[in-house]
RNA sequence: GCCGACGUGGCGGAAUUGGUAGACGCAACGGACUUAAAAUCCGUUAUCCGAAAGGGUGUGCGGGUUCGAGUCCCGCCGUCGGUACCA
């Protein structure tokens, strides 16, 4: 690129147009109270996903999302919106703990380092973010209120109708309920409730990364993070109790405008499932084992039961002959991985009890066993086994040769044959149940048994309560003490609690985690020692967006006045207007911020129960190779030299112009270079170069209208820029635009009026070069603002006149039997008869032989002869 | 296996409600300018038959609905993403 000759100046174009943006705050958004302040204008908030800054810098696929996003929202400010579009770093994170690990340097130092260089990355990119409202959740000013909204889930406990509620209410309720109750059991009610609590749960621990991580970290038995083996292991943790708000994050889900693959995966990630729970006596202990079924109308079917490996009742049940076996088998399963737990699955093994359990809709004995298949953490442990109609029950049954019974006929008639029937249909041998139709058969069993006191209607979820500690250094610590065994909550005016400064950050190789070794931090008091786990990195983004509509604010979290203004649409909803980011977030990022959002709506503090009310994902971009970019395959694009060759405009543009924002789609080196001789033919549009070699304003240019076919070029550039911009098709609006550059080209007389309009159009695109060909511009036509110095970024943005659009002649084509045949150009105003003789008379009338069925005619359209031969 | 998205020229893609398939860009080819090249500008470019005029075929495959299907329906095949013993 060195010695080819430039398009045009983009370079010192762009540097300065950034200077000048930066120094005259062209993007800052004023909230209530701010000098300036418009109450008038209508809000809208557009928000990217804030990046973790990488050392890699910044590619390609954040300058996509970035891109579409600042394009929006240099849209609505021009259609006259007050619009906050904020930017912010997710820095709390492993890599930067990691490279401390390596060299020694402090996670800040890294971490400060990376944020410069992706802020610089960013501005060279002409994004129009409003930079006063910047946050770093590694600031102790930020992180100060996550450890606050944490404290608020600490105090908060969620009622019988489903709401967060202070839990000092539930403590006033419980002192009245149980006055007798002595103070360690009221403590042990009390943490049982709290949305934050410390459990004892078999969690996933990596020993690599040297911590525990939450099931949604965790991929194929691996770290997400590295890829490195994840095992089973009970541990004392710090949870969050979302699963008290499964039902809702179901539910206010559905008036959400989400992709609706990402809305699948938020409903398949909480599972929700309905049925029964059925009691089982067990033979001979008087004690009953629990199942729960979504199929309580085979009960009659059931000729087995499986217990997980790790049931409490496994002992209890064991004879003394199966006793060996039981053990090997639950040892076997103990040393397997979660992996080799998966990838075995489709080998059912299992070994049996010697025990029986008695089914309680015919008293029928029948055999206990323990399998794998079955997992400790769903449902109660334990299923009744109906191997007619659950195909892991009949591929065991059959390994086992254990009985199989139909007791649901297909609707068809047909038997199954060898493979089971799992669907609805029509019990049969089920006493009571007979000739029932599924649903029917359900509701009824269930009445029988909750009559009896045998079983009752449950509801069941797969989302399991988020484990919120981790330990690691680099990361929010909790406002908690431990005193004497108990935990306890610091005042917030003790908040922000900050890590102590450390040298060595290398993970204990034990579940302690490495604030333990900073003895003096830990040591609160002679009584009270810290807790030293930290929060997950998701802390951080679970409500950054709340934060940027008031980021400096020492008081409080969020002011009330700011949260009404920017977080309350009151037609949707979702606070913030538009979010993009990547679809690998989708159970989530987006699943925690929706919870948190949830707990701080029903304590009071925001008008919206949810965060997000229009989400847009963006399709990877892949390497020239279509495969995806990484460092290894060596197809790795980076945004700086792409600026460097062809100007941050062009570099925008053909992201955008590659095809549509949420598809999958490859690079191409000379795909920039096509949108980069585009912006050198709009230069070319306005500017000469002379004799000297200077760029001159081209005499073509006049102040003049542009005459009729030029200027119906110009009003259908506005309303399909216009109409594409505001469904994000961006693709498809630069297409327009560069057939408007094609038509004015061609001009000798070039309206300065319709080219300015052009250069509004393009703006948000390309708004360095728009911006400079403006202000040239001027010398020939004033600005709006009446001194030719209003810029771009304050103009309106422009409305088509649908009467230019209008054509005396306009094309009609004429097709017969639905064929194309020819065709022809007519008058608008052409009246029905006119027209359908004009078409029979134009070339179709080769094809008219035979009898004319019908004649269909769409109006602006099309004429077709419809022909029997 | 299940769920979701998708399948259109040599390539990226367009066709918003069923109504001209291939807009726009890339690549390729031809021409202008130039001593020459680069850059720029103009033109051609789905495919088959034909000298041409013109005609046939064509949106993964097979069927269907319709005057008319890339678009709607049924059944397959393929690619990508998610998920995986959740009873």
């Amino acid at each position: 690129m060195s010695d080819r000759r430039k398009q045009y100046p983009f370079d010192e174009i762009e540097a300065r147009w950034q200077r000048h943006w930066e120094e005259k705050g062209t993007f800052r958004a004023l909230s209530p109270g701010d000098p300036g302040f418009d109450p008038d204008k209508p809000k809208y908030y557009v928000l990217d996903m804030f990046p973790y800054p990488s050392g890699d810098g910044l590619h390609v696929g954040h300058a996509e999302g970035y891109t579409a996003t600042d394009i929006v929202s240099r849209f609505m400010r021009m259609r006259g919106y007050n619009v906050m579009h904020p930017m912010g770093w997710d820095a709390f994170g492993l890599p930067a703990e990691q490279y401390a690990i390596k060299t020694g340097q402090h996670p800040r130092v890294t971490t400060d380092r990376n944020t410069d260089r992706f802020r610089t990355q960013l501005k060279r990119l002409g994004f129009s973010y409003d930079w006063d409202r910047e946050i770093n959740t590694t600031d102790p000013g930020y992180f100060k209120w996550t450890q606050w909204i944490f404290l608020q889930l600490y105090h908060a406990y969620v009622d019988d109708s489903g709401r967060a509620r202070p839990i000092a209410e539930l403590e006033k309720e419980r002192a009245a309920a149980c006055p007798e109750e002595g103070e360690a059991d009221r403590r042990a009610y009390l943490d049982s409730r709290r949305l934050a609590y410390v459990a004892e749960v078999p969690v996933n621990w990596c020993a690599e990364l040297g911590t525990v991580l939450a099931n949604e970290e965790v991929k194929e038995g691996k770290s997400e993070v590295g890829g490195f083996p994840v095992e089973k292991r009970p541990m004392r943790q710090w949870m969050l109790r979302i699963t008290d708000y499964a039902q809702r994050l179901l539910d206010e889900l559905e008036v959400l405008d989400w992709p609706e693959g990402i809305k699948t995966m938020q409903r398949e990630w909480i599972g929700r499932s309905e049925g029964a729970e059925v009691d089982f006596m067990l033979e001979g202990t008087g004690e009953s084992l629990r199942v729960f079924t979504t199929r309580p109308d085979t009960l009659f079917g059931a000729t087995y039961m499986v217990l997980a490996p790790e049931h409490p009742l496994v002992d209890t049940l064991t004879v003394a002959g199966q006793r060996e076996a039981v053990a090997s088998y639950r040892s076997e399963v103990a040393n397997k991985s979660d992996l080799e737990r998966t990838e075995l699955a489709k080998e059912k093994s299992g070994v049996f009890t010697g025990g029986y359990a008695v089914n309680p809709v015919n008293d029928e004995r029948i055999p206990v066993w323990i399998a794998d298949y079955v997992l400790m953490t769903y449902g109660t442990g334990a299923i009744m086994a109906v191997p007619a109609h659950d195909e892991r029950d009949h591929e065991f049954a059959q390994a086992f040769e254990l009985p199989i019974r139909e007791v649901v006929k297909a609707p068809g008639g047909d038997e199954a044959g060898e493979s089971c029937f799992s669907g609805e249909g029509i019990a049969v041998n089920s006493g009571l149940l007979d000739g029932l139709e599924t649903p029917e058969a359900k509701r009824t069993i269930i009445d029988w048994l909750e009559e009896r006191g045998k079983g009752e209607r449950k509801v069941n979820f797969k989302l399991r309560d988020w484990l919120f500690s981790r330990q690691r250094y680099w990361g929010e610590p909790f406002p908690i003490l431990w005193r004497e065994g108990k935990h306890e909550p610091l005042d917030e005016c003790e908040l922000p609690v900050e890590a102590p400064e450390m040298d060595d950050f290398r993970p204990t190789g034990t579940a302690e985690p490495p604030l333990a070794k900073a003895v003096e931090w830990v040591a609160y008091s002679d009584e009270a020692a810290r807790e030293t786990n930290t929060m997950p990195q998701w802390a951080g983004s679970c409500w950054y967006y709340l934060r940027f509509a008031d980021p400096r604010n020492s008081e409080s979290f969020l002011s009330p006045e700011a949260e009404q203004y920017w977080l309350n649409s009151r037609d949707q909803a979702g606070s913030v207007d538009l979010y993009v980011g990547g679809a690998e977030h989708a159970v989530l990022h987006l699943l925690y911020a929706r919870f948190w959002h949830k707990v701080l709506f029903d304590l009071g503090y925001l008008s919206r129960n949810e965060p997000f009310h229009r989400l847009v994902n963006q399709g990877l971009i892949l390497g020239p190779d279509s495969q995806k970019m990484s460092k290894s395959r060596g197809n790795v694009i980076n945004p700086d030299d792409v600026i460097a060759d062809y100007g941050a405009d062009a570099l925008r543009l053909y992201e955008m112009f590659m095809g549509p924002l949420e598809q999958v789609k490859p690079w191409s080196d000379r795909g920039v270079e096509g949108l980069y001789r585009f912006l050198g033919r709009v230069w070319r549009l306005f500017m000469d170069q002379n004799q000297e070699g200077e760029w001159v304003l081209s005499p073509t240019i006049v102040a003049e209208e542009p005459e009729k076919e030029l200027n119906r070029l110009l009003h259908e550039t506005i309303k399909k820029v216009t109409e594409d911009t505001e469904r994000m098709a961006f693709n498809t609006a630069i297409a327009q635009m560069m057939v408007f550059v094609k038509g004015f080209t061609g001009a000798d007389r070039r309206s300065a009026s319709a080219l300015r309009t052009f250069l509004i159009l393009l703006n948000p695109y390309a708004p360095h070069l728009t911006e400079e060909l403006n202000v040239r511009l001027s010398e020939r036509l004033p600005g709006d603002g009446g001194d030719g110095k209003l810029e771009l970024a304050e103009m309106p943005w422009p409305g088509h006149d649908e009467s230019a659009l209008a054509q005396n002649e306009v094309q009609f084509i004429v097709q017969v039997n639905g064929k194309l045949r020819d065709r022809i150009m007519v008058p608008a105003e052409i009246d029905k008869e006119a027209l359908i003789s004009k078409a029979s008379a134009s070339k179709a009338r080769d094809f008219l032989e035979g009898e004319l069925v019908k004649t269909i005619v769409v109006p602006g359209k099309l004429v077709n002869f419809v022909v029997r031969s």
